[in-house]
DNA sequence: CGCCCATGCCTTGGGACCCGATGCATCGTC
DNA sequence: GACGATGCATCGGGTCCCAAGGCATGGGCG
């Protein structure tokens, strides 16, 4: 199991790209990310919904009802704009990263 | 500038790989990971300290104080066996969750 | 000699945010 | 008709970070 605190960090940059493939809900993002990882990352609903909401609330993503008869409610999001450009960034800083800790990984000074 | 979320997460393998090169001390870390990221994590004291003694309390680093004549004094950490365990553990979480992101940003699905 | 900045460690208050539990509702299966 | 899966949501407790401040020494500068 991914350690807490990766775990957290990484789930803007899933949720953002997982959306990036199209539009999705909550509760599949769960079982796509819980694939994804072979179950390293088993996201609870009381983390993802209250990201979701903000995520919405700084206009990264968009939602949408389904309700489809009165059977089971979905809510369904999707990227804007400002959410792609924010994945770019967030994939940016990621990569920025990763290759400040290879570095040290692999040290090669003298 | 690294997103908080980000750089919260890769305190712990940056400190556990940075003191893996040899023993170091607070002041130090936090000019040596600023340096190594090009100015983009900027490490607060009132954060890195703590982390510090959660290690320590952890059995991850160990601390010895050098008083060095009465002058400033540093407090030196070095890994553990245990310390160098847990960043390895730390790297293989990292590049697992590289790899899963890596899938996702550059789609490949039919 | 007096001042300030850099070095060096530490603690605290406030706030952000996550987890587990819980609630509510529908549908399929046994 | 009971249970689990699907599906959304909220809440209380706990964890942990940040900004700020405190304390101490040493060096540069006028």
């Amino acid at each position: 199991m991914i350690s807490q605190r990766l775990a957290t960090a990484s789930t803007i940059p899933f949720v953002l790209a997982l959306l990036a493939e199209g539009e999705s809900y909550g509760y599949r993002l769960i079982q796509r990310v819980r694939a994804l990882s072979d179950g390293e990352l088993d996201w609870s609903e009381g983390m993802l919904y209250p990201v979701l909401h903000r995520l919405t609330r700084e206009g990264l993503v968009e939602a949408r009802w389904d309700d489809e008869g009165g059977g089971r409610r979905r809510r369904y999001y999707r990227l804007t704009a400002e959410g792609r450009a924010a994945l770019d960034a967030e994939r940016a800083e990621w990569e920025r990263v990763q290759h400040a800790l290879a570095a040290l990984w692999s040290p090669r000074h003298a």
